[in-house]
DNA sequence: ATCCTCCCCTAC
DNA sequence: TAAGGTAGGGGAGGAT
């Protein structure tokens, strides 16, 4: 296969209807509290700039920064719409190179000039310009909204940002807007800045971003102006049908078509239905023998299910290595006490460096390569892997292909489409039936085949592992040298490992090498098909310059979005002149770390080969159709009893329970266009305690249906909308004593330490138990107790017996913690009713305990459908209720105006005197909370100083002779207050007492002029400038002004190292300086990242 | 700081 | 017909 741009594995092409997203539903209708961005922030703002010192600014004004040079002329080309390009599907013949018909935004919203002057995400010019710039954004939109073009007030209080393509156009949207109340929003810098989003189209990054907004199509817009009043938001909710990756359903042609098709739907759905469904669900009795209330479905889903299997598999073989190395261990320490010399280093565990050699072997076109060693006839033909057989489904069968051959894909059919979608790109398509006992076999024998050699194994999947086989390579290196071969000892290796997977399983695997596990799986990539390739540290650069993000193991859709919208790129390439402190503002700390250490082929993951489970669940998410509450009731108690089973295969209890619900999204349709499918969710999670009998940890079943069963009641949600159902049990401790698993137990050898036993011989196969039938027995401490009265009696009895206020104070206890499994009484009228089971508390008895806050009565519960959002079931939230300041009020999100004082006690927590406090301006007295909370959270300590920092207003206002007179830290010598504290390397600063942020700054810097600063002072600095640029409109001038009084500082000192790079200084003053002036760049380019973000330019310091 | 909980995301 | 599961890494944000 020709290497494009676009490899096999980079995922693309996807088209409106089902999009890549494991994001299953958007979830638009979360009610929150959106306030306008209202002009007075914005007048805040301009308040503050002129309370700042103009003397200070002025002379700041003059300086230079060397960045900004070309500033104006080198800011990136936005490419605001992320969505438009990635909606062309997969070109249908083999291997076109794609010409990428990205369909950009517009940046400038109007053809009107003075839009594009005003609205236009256009450079900073400095700083001057920008507060020109903002008032006369201010000036336009208050003239639209009040005076100028207003004819209607219908969108009075409507804060719009229009995303990505839409029909109709941006421009017609926003003239709709303002002619008629509302306020049109260019640019979406901060959530709470709008009160909708109307889009056409999203990409799943964005659907995450938007997911607790409200979400609208156009219609919202065009049809409340017809109706000539503002129609409910709800009915125009957008919604998709969001699946991973290749899923799409639309055909090659007609990029633009799915928006299209959405808007010739009025008023609901983004998702079509599917009639055969539609037409199937009809019927009673097929309902019945066909979806989740049909006997025994649990059970027939889990033998079919593909992703059930991959996950089992990878779990037993997970064990059966785990087991491997126990007895090879044990092998070893016997040998040593017998003192015979093991011939290898001990077992690869924890060997760090390069000096490893790492096999990633992964079978190519793992199912169909099975299915086809007993149909060689259809070998080198277009095939794939799916339940669907034959011409089952016509053209329209939604059945998921699992595995496509490599002549498939070349039609550009993958893993996870739907066979109605591959057959419009190949209509020839040969189907062939999973064969889950091959697949089984075949795996066994692949990992026996590498267990014999490798020092060190990963399961990975059923067709995939790594292995370490520093080992063997080492050895054969060793021979090589000695005889002068010019071969590659861990290429030939592979390939012989190779040759032993052929012979044992007629099938082609492929091998990556490398010295770490990211450049191994690399290599897998390049080696496929059939093939072995093994990558060595100089290939670095040249590889990575061909990658995209989204090649590396561990990156996906999700990053590639991020990357794209804040770092403008990403091509590894691109990425690679990023510093590690913006990758890890764009992606996370560990993420950013992550890619920029792949970047430059670096990767010190180890093996995990022996890590222990933390959770274990079961869900079923296909089929789930119910028509009565006792339907969905029994369904509970099945699934239940798989976990029960599960749990008791790997002879563990466990604590605590989560339910999963998926329930329908009100605007999505009854039948999804997957038949059968989930369709559009919102998902909703609720953990609890697990109580066992007798207070312990189980794994009982009875005990765990109870218990979800008493959840899902208290969701009160119509069964009817249930689409998907998963229980989980985490806190897992062992289970003591004789459980019986009825799981068949396996074994494989691992290398044996002299004697090497030919492949394949070791390994007694016998298939899979998919769910070893229930025994019943729920280990030994509930095996005794079948007999006792269940949980819920317990419970009850034990309640009942309680002093009234002992018994008071545990319902309350419980109603507060809202996850009692226990709420009693069903509440009046419930949808799912609680169903009284034999033996069961009298209705009579029913304990005092109020229904939970959760569990609110149907008419509420209509009405206010979404204050359960996003699956974050919180029956009692934990914080949300009165305003108490904490971090969430120094978060970008919360609005303006949102801002309540604190109390005293949290001012004098943060060590601000309460009484000065009240006397501060709203705005610095933001600030200052933002401040003190940085500094408390970088480490003062306020018990240990005992100083109060004191706040006065001209705080603000730097005193002039400080900032105007060089040198700057002579100005105070009382000042500086860092204490500095003996640490294990360097010093560390602790802020115990500041007066504002540009003496802390200069202190910082005073007090490590003779050491260059500290990544940890460095990152603290950064993230108060990047919060400052995000939150309130005051916090721009605030940013520009502390970077230019460190500029101002670093010019002090190392003005003379400013132009220079990097390289060779030996003197430590010069490195000193390098080291402040590295950090400087660093951290302003990490502002200028959020600066794009939010203005569309950068930071000026002139 | 460090933990925990509730997500989202990723891989097969 | 069709079988959209599952565990763990990681981030955000609150509790301790
Ligand atoms: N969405 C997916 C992805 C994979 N699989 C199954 C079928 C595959 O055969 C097997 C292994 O997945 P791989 O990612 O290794 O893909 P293949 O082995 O099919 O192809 P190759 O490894 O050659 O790229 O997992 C699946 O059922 N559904
Ligand atoms: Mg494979």
């Amino acid at each position: 296969m020709p290497v494009l741009r676009s490899t096999p594995f980079q995922t693309r092409a996807l088209t409106g209807m089902e999009r890549k997203a494991n994001v299953y539903r958007l979830k638009a209708s979360a009610v929150q509290d959106f306030i306008t961005a209202t002009l007075a922030s914005g007048s805040q703002s301009s308040e503050y700039f002129e309370d700042e010192d103009p003397a200070f600014l002025n002379a700041l004004d003059a300086t230079v920064l060397p960045g900004d040079v070309q500033a104006p002329a080198n800011s990136v080309p936005e490419n605001n719409d992320e969505s438009d390009s990635d909606d062309n599907p997969e070109p249908p013949p083999p291997g076109q190179p794609q010409p990428q018909p990205s369909l950009k935004r517009r940046r400038y919203d109007g053809p009107d000039p003075v839009d594009e002057v005003i609205y236009g995400a256009a450079e900073f010019g400095n700083f001057g310009q920008y507060m020109k710039r903002k008032r006369a954004k201010l000036q336009i939109q208050n003239s639209e909204i009040n005076t100028t073009t207003a004819e209607t007030q219908i969108f009075k209080g409507v804060t719009v940002y229009v995303n990505g393509w839409t029909s109709p156009s941006v421009q017609e949207i926003r003239s709709l807007l303002v002619r008629n109340g509302g306020i049109f929003e260019p640019y979406l810098a901060k959530h709470s800045m709008v009160t909708h989003i109307v889009t056409c189209a999203l990409t799943e990054a964005k659907m995450r971003e938007f997911k607790n907004m409200k979400v609208v199509r156009p219609e919202w817009l065009t049809e409340s102006v017809k109706a000539r009043y503002l129609l409910p938001w709800r009915d125009f909710v957008f919604v998709q049908d969001a699946r991973p990756a290749p899923a799409s359903t639309q055909a090659p042609a007609a990029p633009a078509q799915p928006q299209t098709a959405q808007l010739q739907i009025p008023r609901y759905a983004a998702d079509a239905s599917n009639p055969n469904a539609q037409r199937a669900m009809a019927d009673a009795q097929w309902r019945n023998a066909n979806t989740s209330a049909a006997p025994g479905f649990i059970k027939g889903y889990f033998e079919h299910s593909r992703l059930h299997f991959l996950s089992a598999s990878k779990a037993q073989l997970q064990e059966l290595v785990r087991e491997a190395q126990a007895r090879a261990e044990s092998n070893l320490e016997q040998k040593e006490k017998e003192n015979l010399e093991p011939d290898s280093p001990a077992k690869g565990k924890g060997r760090a460096g390069d000096g490893r050699v790492i096999m990633h072997c992964d079978f190519d076109c793992f199912f169909v390569a099975a299915g086809l060693v007993t149909r060689p006839q259809m070998r080198g033909k277009p095939v794939v892997v799916c339940h669907s057989q034959g011409a089952q489904g016509g053209s329209s069968s939604t059945s998921e292909i699992a595995c496509a051959s490599y002549e498939a894909r070349a039609f550009g059919i993958k893993n996870g489409m739907s066979l109605q979608q591959a057959r419009k790109l190949c209509p020839t398509i040969l189907t062939v039936p999973y064969e889950f006992e091959r697949y089984t076999d075949l795996s066994l024998k692949f990992y026996t085949v590498l267990m014999s050699h490798a020092d060190d194994v990963q399961a990975v999947s059923i067709d995939e592992a790594l292995v370490d086989v520093t080992t063997a390579v080492s050895r054969l290196r060793r021979a090589a040298e000695s005889v002068g071969s010019p071969h590659d000892p861990a290429k030939d290796f592979a390939e012989r490992i190779r040759a032993e997977v052929k012979q044992a399983t007629q099938c082609e695997i492929s091998i990556g090498i490398s010295h770490n596990i990211l450049l191994a799986r690399l290599a897998t990539r390049r080696a496929k098909p059939a093939g072995a390739l093994h990558i060595v540290a100089e290939d670095v650069p040249a590889l990575m310059a061909t990658l995209d993000i989204t090649n590396l193991w561990g990156f996906a859709s999700s990053h590639r979005e991020k990357a794209m919208e804040k770092l403008g790129s990403t091509a590894l390439k691109d990425l690679a002149s990023k510093s590690r402190a913006v990758l890890s503002e764009a992606l996370g700390k560990k993420t950013g770390e992550k890619l920029y250490n792949a970047i430059r082929g670096i990767d010190d993951t180890q093996l995990s080969s022996d890590k222990q489970r933390k959770s274990v669940s079961a869900e079923v998410n296909y089929g789930i159709r119910f028509e009565s509450s006792e339907a969905a009731e029994k369904f509970i108690f099945d699934l239940a009893g798989e976990v029960e089973v599960r749990l008791n295969e790997i002879k563990m209890l466990g604590r605590t329970i989560t339910l999963k619900i998926m329930k329908r999204d009100p605007s999505a349709p009854v039948e999804p266009p997957k038949f059968l499918g989930h369709g559009a969710c919102e998902v909703f999670n609720k953990q609890t305690p697990l109580v066992g009998p007798g207070g312990r940890a189980t794994s009982d079943a009875k005990a765990i249906g109870d218990h979800a069963w008493r959840i899902l009641q208290s969701f009160n949600f119509d069964p009817k909308e249930l689409r998907g159902i998963g229980i989980q049990i985490q806190k897992l401790e062992p289970a003591v004593g004789p459980v019986n698993t009825g799981a068949n137990q396996r074994t494989l050898n691992f290398k044996p330490m002299e004697v090497r036993r030919p492949p394949a011989a070791a390994v007694p196969v016998r298939p899979a138990s998919p769910a070893a039938p229930n025994n019943n027995n729920a280990g030994p401490s509930t095996s005794a107790d079948v007999s006792l009265p269940s949980i819920e009696e317990v419970d009850q009895d034990v309640l009942d017996a309680l002093p009234p206020e002992m018994r008071q104070e545990l319902e309350d206890a419980w109603r507060r913690r809202s996850e009692s499994p226990f709420p009693g009484k069903a509440p009046a009228a419930p949808l799912i009713p609680h169903v009284p089971r034999p033996p069961s508390r009298p209705p009579s008895r029913a304990p005092s305990i109020a229904p939970q806050s959760a569990v609110v009565l149907p008419q509420r519960r209509s009405a206010q459908p979404t204050r359960m959002h996003q699956g974050a079931l919180r029956l009692a939230p934990r914080s949300g209720g009165g305003y108490v300041i904490d971090k969430t009020s120094i978060h970008p999100n919360r609005p303006p105006n949102a801002f309540l004082r604190p109390t005293d006690a949290d001012l004098r927590n943060l060590n601000i005197d309460p009484e000065v406090f009240a006397l501060l301006p709203q705005a610095v007295q933001r600030e200052q909370l933002t401040v003190a909370r940085l500094i408390k959270t970088r480490g003062a300590l306020p018990e240990v100083s005992g100083e109060r920092l004191i706040l006065k207003p001209k705080k603000y206002i730097p005193p002039p002779n400080l900032f105007r007179q060089p040198p700057p830290y002579a100005k105070y010598p009382e000042k500086p207050k860092l204490r500095t504290q003996g640490k294990s390397k360097g010093e560390k600063v602790f802020f115990t007492e500041t007066d504002d942020v540009q003496g802390l700054l200069e202190a910082w810097v005073n007090a490590f002029k003779r050491f260059g600063p500290e990544e940890k002072d460095i990152e603290f600095f950064a993230k108060f400038l990047v919060q400052s640029v995000e939150s309130a409109d005051t916090g721009v001038e605030r940013a520009v002004a502390v970077v230019k009084w460190w500029l101002v500082l670093l010019r002090r000192y190392w003005g003379d190292y400013e132009h220079f790079d990097e390289l060779g200084y030996d003197a430590e003053d010069a490195k000193v300086a390098e080291a402040w002036w590295k950090a400087f760049r660093d951290v302003k380019e990490r502002i200028d990242l959020v600066a794009r973000k939010k203005f569309g330019g950068k930071l000026s310091l002139r």
